[in-house]
DNA sequence: AGTCGCATTGACATCGATTCTCAATACGCA
DNA sequence: TGCGTATTGAGAATCGATGTCAATGCGACT
Protein backbone atom coordinates (compact mmCIF):
# COMPACT_ATOMS: atom_id res chain seq x y z
CA UNK A 1 0.00 0.00 0.00
CA UNK A 2 1.78 3.88 -0.77
CA UNK A 3 2.46 5.84 1.89
CA UNK A 4 0.19 8.54 0.28
CA UNK A 5 -2.64 5.92 1.11
CA UNK A 6 -1.77 5.99 4.22
CA UNK A 7 -1.34 9.20 5.11
CA UNK A 8 -4.84 9.79 3.54
CA UNK A 9 -6.74 7.39 6.00
CA UNK A 10 -4.60 8.53 9.04
CA UNK A 11 -5.74 12.36 8.27
CA UNK A 12 -9.20 11.35 8.56
CA UNK A 13 -8.69 9.52 11.62
CA UNK A 14 -8.87 6.15 10.62
CA UNK A 15 -5.86 3.57 11.80
CA UNK A 16 -3.77 1.79 9.95
CA UNK A 17 -4.78 -1.74 10.37
CA UNK A 18 -2.68 -5.31 9.30
CA UNK A 19 -6.74 -6.13 7.02
CA UNK A 20 -6.89 -2.62 5.52
CA UNK A 21 -3.04 -3.06 4.14
CA UNK A 22 -3.77 -5.93 2.83
CA UNK A 23 -7.23 -5.24 1.27
CA UNK A 24 -6.16 -1.40 -0.12
CA UNK A 25 -2.83 -3.33 -1.58
CA UNK A 26 -5.35 -6.26 -3.26
CA UNK A 27 -7.78 -3.68 -4.66
CA UNK A 28 -4.52 -1.73 -5.73
CA UNK A 29 -2.60 -4.52 -7.42
CA UNK A 30 -6.00 -5.47 -9.34
CA UNK A 31 -6.28 -2.62 -11.48
CA UNK A 32 -9.77 -3.65 -12.18
CA UNK A 33 -13.18 -3.27 -10.78
CA UNK A 34 -13.35 -5.96 -8.15
CA UNK A 35 -15.97 -7.26 -6.06
CA UNK A 36 -16.26 -7.57 -2.44
CA UNK A 37 -16.24 -11.71 -2.86
CA UNK A 38 -13.54 -11.60 -5.35
CA UNK A 39 -10.90 -9.63 -2.87
CA UNK A 40 -12.17 -11.55 -0.03
CA UNK A 41 -10.96 -14.50 -2.42
CA UNK A 42 -7.84 -13.62 -2.97
CA UNK A 43 -7.21 -13.09 0.60
CA UNK A 44 -7.86 -16.80 1.89
CA UNK A 45 -5.70 -17.87 4.06
CA UNK A 46 -4.60 -14.34 5.36
CA UNK A 47 -7.23 -14.38 7.89
CA UNK A 48 -9.32 -11.07 6.84
CA UNK A 49 -13.21 -11.41 7.47
CA UNK A 50 -15.76 -10.56 4.35
CA UNK A 51 -17.21 -7.72 6.23
CA UNK A 52 -13.73 -5.71 6.80
CA UNK A 53 -13.74 -6.10 3.31
CA UNK A 54 -16.55 -4.27 2.62
CA UNK A 55 -15.62 -1.93 5.89
CA UNK A 56 -12.57 -1.14 3.85
CA UNK A 57 -14.05 -0.94 0.80
CA UNK A 58 -16.63 1.61 1.82
CA UNK A 59 -14.01 3.63 3.47
CA UNK A 60 -12.08 3.84 0.70
CA UNK A 61 -14.84 5.10 -1.88
CA UNK A 62 -15.43 7.65 1.14
CA UNK A 63 -11.69 8.97 1.09
CA UNK A 64 -11.95 9.23 -2.69
CA UNK A 65 -9.67 6.38 -3.17
CA UNK A 66 -12.07 3.77 -4.84
CA UNK A 67 -14.95 4.26 -7.10
CA UNK A 68 -18.05 2.13 -6.98
CA UNK A 69 -19.73 0.49 -9.96
CA UNK A 70 -22.94 -1.54 -10.21
CA UNK A 71 -22.29 -4.83 -11.52
CA UNK A 72 -24.55 -6.26 -14.28
CA UNK A 73 -25.83 -8.96 -12.10
CA UNK A 74 -26.44 -6.22 -9.34
CA UNK A 75 -23.36 -6.68 -7.65
CA UNK A 76 -21.52 -3.87 -6.43
CA UNK A 77 -17.51 -3.84 -7.77
CA UNK A 78 -14.81 -1.10 -6.40
CA UNK A 79 -11.86 0.29 -8.85
CA UNK A 80 -9.01 1.54 -7.11
CA UNK A 81 -8.05 4.99 -7.68
CA UNK A 82 -5.74 8.13 -7.48
CA UNK A 83 -7.79 11.09 -5.47
CA UNK A 84 -6.34 13.48 -8.30
CA UNK A 85 -9.48 14.25 -11.63
CA UNK A 86 -8.61 12.14 -13.99
CA UNK A 87 -10.89 9.43 -16.36
CA UNK A 88 -10.57 6.36 -16.81
CA UNK A 89 -10.21 3.77 -20.06
CA UNK A 90 -11.82 0.46 -19.56
CA UNK A 91 -10.22 -2.59 -21.70
CA UNK A 92 -13.89 -4.94 -22.87
CA UNK A 93 -11.37 -7.71 -23.26
CA UNK A 94 -9.82 -8.70 -20.11
CA UNK A 95 -11.14 -5.66 -17.55
CA UNK A 96 -7.75 -3.71 -17.01
CA UNK A 97 -8.34 -0.06 -16.29
CA UNK A 98 -6.01 2.87 -16.81
CA UNK A 99 -6.43 5.93 -15.60
CA UNK A 100 -6.29 8.80 -18.15
CA UNK A 101 -5.20 12.55 -18.17
CA UNK A 102 -7.21 13.81 -21.20
CA UNK A 103 -10.38 15.32 -20.27
CA UNK A 104 -12.79 17.39 -22.33
CA UNK A 105 -12.50 20.50 -20.12
CA UNK A 106 -14.46 23.11 -18.95
CA UNK A 107 -14.88 24.38 -22.30
CA UNK A 108 -17.61 21.56 -22.50
CA UNK A 109 -19.25 22.04 -19.26
CA UNK A 110 -19.80 25.64 -19.83
CA UNK A 111 -21.66 24.57 -23.85
CA UNK A 112 -23.33 22.20 -21.14
CA UNK A 113 -24.19 25.07 -18.88
CA UNK A 114 -25.85 27.11 -21.77
CA UNK A 115 -27.80 23.91 -23.15
CA UNK A 116 -29.97 22.94 -19.57
CA UNK A 117 -29.22 25.85 -17.32
CA UNK A 118 -27.93 23.73 -15.07
CA UNK A 119 -25.15 25.16 -13.58
CA UNK A 120 -22.13 22.12 -13.45
CA UNK A 121 -20.17 21.08 -10.68
CA UNK A 122 -18.64 18.25 -11.56
CA UNK A 123 -17.99 15.21 -14.64
CA UNK A 124 -17.29 11.92 -15.01
CA UNK A 125 -16.32 10.31 -18.18
CA UNK A 126 -15.13 6.71 -19.01
CA UNK A 127 -13.79 5.45 -22.38
CA UNK A 128 -14.45 1.76 -23.30
CA UNK A 129 -11.94 -0.51 -25.97
CA UNK A 130 -9.76 -3.14 -26.48
CA UNK A 131 -6.01 -2.62 -24.55
CA UNK A 132 -3.28 -3.89 -27.12
CA UNK A 133 -2.39 -6.66 -25.36
CA UNK A 134 -6.22 -8.34 -25.82
CA UNK A 135 -6.07 -7.04 -29.52
CA UNK A 136 -2.47 -9.01 -30.51
CA UNK A 137 -4.09 -11.90 -28.24
CA UNK A 138 -7.16 -12.05 -30.23
CA UNK B 1 -45.47 4.67 -23.87
CA UNK B 2 -44.05 5.89 -27.31
CA UNK B 3 -44.57 3.97 -30.20
CA UNK B 4 -41.21 3.74 -30.92
CA UNK B 5 -40.48 1.65 -27.85
CA UNK B 6 -42.95 -0.39 -29.18
CA UNK B 7 -41.74 -0.95 -32.16
CA UNK B 8 -38.40 -2.13 -30.52
CA UNK B 9 -39.89 -4.15 -28.32
CA UNK B 10 -41.27 -6.46 -30.93
CA UNK B 11 -38.46 -6.06 -33.08
CA UNK B 12 -36.92 -8.63 -30.72
CA UNK B 13 -39.84 -10.67 -30.71
CA UNK B 14 -40.98 -8.94 -27.24
CA UNK B 15 -44.72 -8.91 -26.57
CA UNK B 16 -46.28 -5.13 -25.97
CA UNK B 17 -47.97 -6.26 -22.68
CA UNK B 18 -50.23 -4.57 -20.24
CA UNK B 19 -47.43 -4.19 -17.48
CA UNK B 20 -44.88 -3.41 -19.83
CA UNK B 21 -46.51 -0.29 -21.44
CA UNK B 22 -47.42 0.79 -17.67
CA UNK B 23 -43.86 0.52 -15.87
CA UNK B 24 -41.88 1.69 -19.39
CA UNK B 25 -44.64 5.25 -19.21
CA UNK B 26 -43.69 5.32 -15.29
CA UNK B 27 -39.86 5.22 -15.53
CA UNK B 28 -40.31 7.75 -18.71
CA UNK B 29 -42.10 9.84 -17.14
CA UNK B 30 -40.09 9.69 -13.65
CA UNK B 31 -37.37 11.84 -16.04
CA UNK B 32 -34.58 10.08 -13.32
CA UNK B 33 -33.00 6.91 -11.41
CA UNK B 34 -35.85 4.74 -10.15
CA UNK B 35 -34.98 1.84 -8.38
CA UNK B 36 -37.58 -1.57 -9.02
CA UNK B 37 -39.67 -0.56 -5.47
CA UNK B 38 -40.16 3.19 -6.05
CA UNK B 39 -42.02 1.91 -9.47
CA UNK B 40 -43.85 -0.76 -7.56
CA UNK B 41 -44.79 1.91 -5.47
CA UNK B 42 -45.94 4.34 -7.71
CA UNK B 43 -48.01 2.02 -9.81
CA UNK B 44 -50.01 0.26 -6.60
CA UNK B 45 -53.26 -0.95 -7.89
CA UNK B 46 -52.81 -1.49 -11.05
CA UNK B 47 -51.94 -4.85 -10.43
CA UNK B 48 -48.19 -5.27 -11.30
CA UNK B 49 -46.17 -7.58 -9.50
CA UNK B 50 -43.00 -6.88 -8.31
CA UNK B 51 -41.16 -9.31 -9.68
CA UNK B 52 -42.49 -8.01 -13.24
CA UNK B 53 -40.87 -4.81 -12.60
CA UNK B 54 -37.50 -6.31 -11.89
CA UNK B 55 -38.04 -7.93 -15.46
CA UNK B 56 -39.24 -4.92 -17.53
CA UNK B 57 -36.25 -3.09 -16.02
CA UNK B 58 -34.09 -5.93 -17.12
CA UNK B 59 -35.26 -5.46 -20.12
CA UNK B 60 -35.60 -2.25 -21.10
CA UNK B 61 -31.57 -2.35 -20.43
CA UNK B 62 -30.83 -4.72 -22.93
CA UNK B 63 -32.54 -2.77 -25.70
CA UNK B 64 -30.92 0.26 -24.69
CA UNK B 65 -33.75 2.13 -23.65
CA UNK B 66 -32.89 2.45 -20.21
CA UNK B 67 -29.28 3.05 -18.10
CA UNK B 68 -28.68 0.69 -15.01
CA UNK B 69 -26.96 2.98 -12.13
CA UNK B 70 -25.49 1.93 -8.66
CA UNK B 71 -27.09 3.55 -5.72
CA UNK B 72 -25.11 4.20 -2.92
CA UNK B 73 -26.92 1.96 -0.70
CA UNK B 74 -26.21 -0.69 -3.07
CA UNK B 75 -30.14 -0.46 -4.75
CA UNK B 76 -30.20 -0.68 -8.23
CA UNK B 77 -31.67 2.34 -10.03
CA UNK B 78 -32.48 2.88 -14.00
CA UNK B 79 -33.28 5.58 -15.76
CA UNK B 80 -34.98 5.91 -19.07
CA UNK B 81 -33.27 7.11 -22.22
CA UNK B 82 -33.24 7.10 -25.84
CA UNK B 83 -31.23 4.84 -27.68
CA UNK B 84 -29.35 7.28 -29.89
CA UNK B 85 -25.71 8.50 -28.38
CA UNK B 86 -26.25 11.12 -25.87
CA UNK B 87 -25.23 12.25 -22.54
CA UNK B 88 -26.60 13.17 -18.88
CA UNK B 89 -27.06 16.09 -16.77
CA UNK B 90 -28.04 15.32 -13.30
CA UNK B 91 -29.57 17.27 -10.86
CA UNK B 92 -27.75 16.98 -7.76
CA UNK B 93 -30.61 19.06 -5.79
CA UNK B 94 -33.59 16.97 -6.98
CA UNK B 95 -32.38 14.11 -9.12
CA UNK B 96 -33.97 15.07 -12.63
CA UNK B 97 -31.65 14.14 -15.19
CA UNK B 98 -31.94 15.50 -19.24
CA UNK B 99 -30.09 14.28 -22.04
CA UNK B 100 -27.81 16.53 -23.90
CA UNK B 101 -26.00 16.47 -27.71
CA UNK B 102 -22.68 17.73 -26.13
CA UNK B 103 -20.27 15.59 -26.42
CA UNK B 104 -16.54 15.13 -26.11
CA UNK B 105 -16.49 13.43 -29.71
CA UNK B 106 -13.73 12.01 -31.51
CA UNK B 107 -10.84 13.78 -31.35
CA UNK B 108 -10.87 13.22 -27.61
CA UNK B 109 -10.72 9.94 -28.31
CA UNK B 110 -8.34 9.18 -30.43
CA UNK B 111 -6.00 11.27 -27.88
CA UNK B 112 -6.96 8.92 -25.72
CA UNK B 113 -6.25 6.26 -27.70
CA UNK B 114 -2.16 7.55 -28.63
CA UNK B 115 -2.50 8.12 -25.33
CA UNK B 116 -3.15 4.41 -23.70
CA UNK B 117 -2.49 2.18 -27.14
CA UNK B 118 -6.11 1.10 -26.42
CA UNK B 119 -9.03 0.70 -29.06
CA UNK B 120 -11.42 3.29 -28.12
CA UNK B 121 -14.60 2.36 -29.31
CA UNK B 122 -17.14 4.12 -27.05
CA UNK B 123 -17.25 6.27 -23.89
CA UNK B 124 -20.37 7.41 -21.12
CA UNK B 125 -20.01 11.00 -19.52
CA UNK B 126 -22.23 12.29 -16.74
CA UNK B 127 -22.16 16.09 -15.84
CA UNK B 128 -23.49 16.82 -12.14
CA UNK B 129 -24.87 20.04 -11.21
CA UNK B 130 -27.36 21.80 -10.11
CA UNK B 131 -30.92 22.74 -12.13
CA UNK B 132 -32.53 26.10 -12.59
CA UNK B 133 -35.11 25.04 -10.33
CA UNK B 134 -33.16 23.90 -7.80
CA UNK B 135 -31.06 27.28 -7.46
CA UNK B 136 -34.16 29.33 -7.22
CA UNK B 137 -35.89 27.07 -4.89
CA UNK B 138 -32.63 27.42 -2.42
C1' DA C 1 9.43 -0.57 25.89
C1' DG C 2 5.00 -0.73 28.70
C1' DT C 3 0.16 0.53 29.46
C1' DC C 4 -4.36 1.77 28.29
C1' DG C 5 -8.53 3.47 25.65
C1' DC C 6 -11.04 2.70 22.05
C1' DA C 7 -11.33 1.98 16.99
C1' DT C 8 -11.37 -2.12 14.47
C1' DT C 9 -11.90 -6.96 13.60
C1' DG C 10 -13.90 -11.80 12.51
C1' DA C 11 -17.68 -14.78 12.88
C1' DC C 12 -22.23 -15.21 12.50
C1' DA C 13 -27.03 -13.45 12.62
C1' DT C 14 -29.98 -10.63 10.10
C1' DC C 15 -31.84 -7.82 6.64
C1' DG C 16 -33.36 -6.79 2.22
C1' DA C 17 -32.91 -6.66 -2.79
C1' DT C 18 -33.19 -9.69 -6.66
C1' DT C 19 -34.25 -13.96 -8.83
C1' DC C 20 -36.70 -18.37 -9.17
C1' DT C 21 -40.86 -21.33 -9.55
C1' DC C 22 -45.12 -22.39 -11.48
C1' DA C 23 -49.90 -22.41 -12.49
C1' DA C 24 -52.93 -18.90 -14.54
C1' DT C 25 -53.37 -15.38 -17.97
C1' DA C 26 -53.34 -12.71 -22.23
C1' DC C 27 -50.80 -11.30 -26.48
C1' DG C 28 -50.30 -12.06 -31.42
C1' DC C 29 -50.98 -14.77 -35.27
C1' DA C 30 -53.78 -17.68 -38.27
C1' DT D 1 -62.51 -16.43 -32.73
C1' DG D 2 -59.22 -20.03 -31.25
C1' DC D 3 -54.62 -21.65 -30.15
C1' DG D 4 -49.73 -21.81 -28.77
C1' DT D 5 -46.76 -19.78 -25.98
C1' DA D 6 -44.54 -15.77 -23.89
C1' DT D 7 -45.61 -13.37 -19.89
C1' DT D 8 -47.54 -12.55 -15.42
C1' DG D 9 -48.35 -12.30 -10.13
C1' DA D 10 -47.53 -14.28 -5.76
C1' DG D 11 -44.69 -16.26 -2.72
C1' DA D 12 -40.52 -19.01 -1.90
C1' DA D 13 -35.71 -19.10 -2.24
C1' DT D 14 -31.25 -17.03 -2.97
C1' DC D 15 -27.51 -14.25 -2.07
C1' DG D 16 -25.24 -9.70 -1.45
C1' DA D 17 -24.67 -6.41 2.17
C1' DT D 18 -25.01 -4.81 6.87
C1' DG D 19 -25.62 -5.21 11.99
C1' DT D 20 -24.08 -7.28 16.48
C1' DC D 21 -20.69 -8.12 19.86
C1' DA D 22 -16.93 -9.96 22.41
C1' DA D 23 -11.99 -10.22 21.31
C1' DT D 24 -8.10 -7.93 19.35
C1' DG D 25 -4.49 -4.62 18.26
C1' DC D 26 -3.31 0.25 16.88
C1' DG D 27 -1.28 4.29 18.53
C1' DA D 28 -0.88 7.98 21.94
C1' DC D 29 1.16 8.94 26.11
C1' DT D 30 4.30 7.67 29.52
Amino acid sequence: MLDDDAARLQARGYRLTGPRRVIIAALRDAGRYCTASQLYERLRGRSVGLASVYRTLELLADLGLAERRAEAGGEGSFLYCSPRHHHHVVCTGCGTVREIDACPGDDLARAVERETDFRIDRHKLDFYGVCAGCRTTG
